[in-house]
DNA sequence: CGGGGCCTTGACGTGATTCAATAAAGGTGG
DNA sequence: CCACCTTTATTGAATCACGTCAAGGCCCCG
């Protein structure tokens, strides 16, 4: 599909309020808003806007997956976050330079609402009060961006894979099931591993009896035990 | 030393108050919120806050050096800043949850002066016109934290060295002469490497001509050729 | 049936860590 | 000022985890 421009309708409308970024906004200030806000189709692979690119727009994600993914040299690509339906995305760009710190691509065919900054910042500003929102926001993303520093650097690739599967598991239970975000080399990606590896890891786990793996989909028989195994791995 | 709370002379008051964070501050505010702060000293290795404890003040460093450090399984600990004299520290933490999310530990005697956080939010809650200083204090941490993570999953140890070097050289020029922030198994653990393979790498570039390195002291002839051979390495 | 993603598996190479020994520098007290 | 001890830095050799390269299997879709 091209990236067509098309209007908001209520159903959309409701899914992005319901995001704490927004749910703070009056009717007035928030339709407003939308005004200025169009739907973009794009394709898989499909590049939204580019490391280094002047930003005009954050996105919500309506339909679909989007990678935030930062280029080193040699075209080595790290996945800094899937972006997952129903989430907001660089929306922390808007208060300094303007330049999108990542490049975002599309690993789905997907549907984003794009929002301009410029009114969202006029709003802002006439209405200190959604601050805090604001900042509460932005604190998340570092407490996030330390955490993920902590497992790249300090982890092995045994312990990240482990750590990041129990944290898609709802709360600590019992044998849980749960489904890959994404397809498994974009998983990689996000965990600084090749693929190869990631299979490794878990094949691993598989053989350890840790872990039953059906396609992208996943059950952890002992959640504890797997914590167990990435502390002494 | 013990922390012995003392008052903030004036210019000690001066030196805060040059910091962006404040610099829009009124002489009142900002006189109001110095009254509630306090100095502390720091024995070398002493220890501000932990990872995980309550937060209720964020901090100026006056003298010494301050490392932010997050721990890992099995005692293993990543530096992920080194702070440095005049630099605020920890004062994103404000806005979530309350819970330091890396340790602070002195790297050498060091004094800071602790800004509690209640008056701090107080002020802004009263004057929301500071909100958005403090929002771009918030990206530029964001920005950061996205670069150390790019190099951490996609650089090799040479190459992480030579920008890092290179970040500390004055904007390119000719030759440069530097000097390393703190010691270096710090420096080591900043970039995420054994004081081994630091010491290895500065050994291989001087070998190769590109360095030369007088205890704490290094002069880079070439920055430019230090570039190129980071990128072919 | 055939082609193309996607994933898995094996053999191999390599860069970084680990362990260990040594050297150099700094601090302390006699 | 020197002897002594501690901290810091360097260097070498052995090891290991992960990446790379290459082959093969599986599944979906035409």
């Amino acid at each position: 599909m091209m990236s067509a421009p098309s209007a908001i309708d209520s159903n959309v409308r409701t899914r992005i309020q319901r995001t704490p970024l927004f749910s703070a906004w009056s009717e007035g200030a928030f339709g407003a808003l939308l005004e200025q806000a169009r739907m973009r189709q794009l394709d898989l692979g499909e590049i939204l806007f580019h490391e280094g690119e002047e930003a005009r727009a954050f996105y919500f994600l309506l339909a679909g997956e989007i990678d935030l993914i930062t280029l080193g040299a040699g075209g080595r690509e790290k996945i800094v976050e899937i972006i997952q339906v129903d989430d907001l995305f660089a929306e922390a760009v808007a208060f300094l330079g303007g330049r999108y710190p990542v490049q975002a691509a599309a690993g789905l065919a997907s549907t984003v609402v794009e929002i301009p900054f410029a009114p969202f910042m006029a709003t802002l500003q006439g209405h200190q009060e959604l601050m805090p929102q604001m900042l509460a926001r932005l604190s998340m993303r570092l407490h996030y961006l330390i955490k993920e520093l902590r497992h790249l650097s300090m982890e092995s690739a045994n312990q990240r894979v482990a750590s990041y599967l129990l944290d898609l598991c709802p709360a600590g239970g019992e044998c849980v099931e749960i489904s890959l975000p994404a397809k498994k080399a974009a998983v990689a990606a996000r965990l600084g591993l090749t693929p190869e590896t990631f299979s490794r890891v878990l094949g691993r786990l598989r053989k350890a009896g840790l872990l039953r793996v059906d396609k992208r989909c996943l059950q952890i028989p002992d959640p504890q035990a797997l914590r167990r195994w990435a502390d002494s791995s």
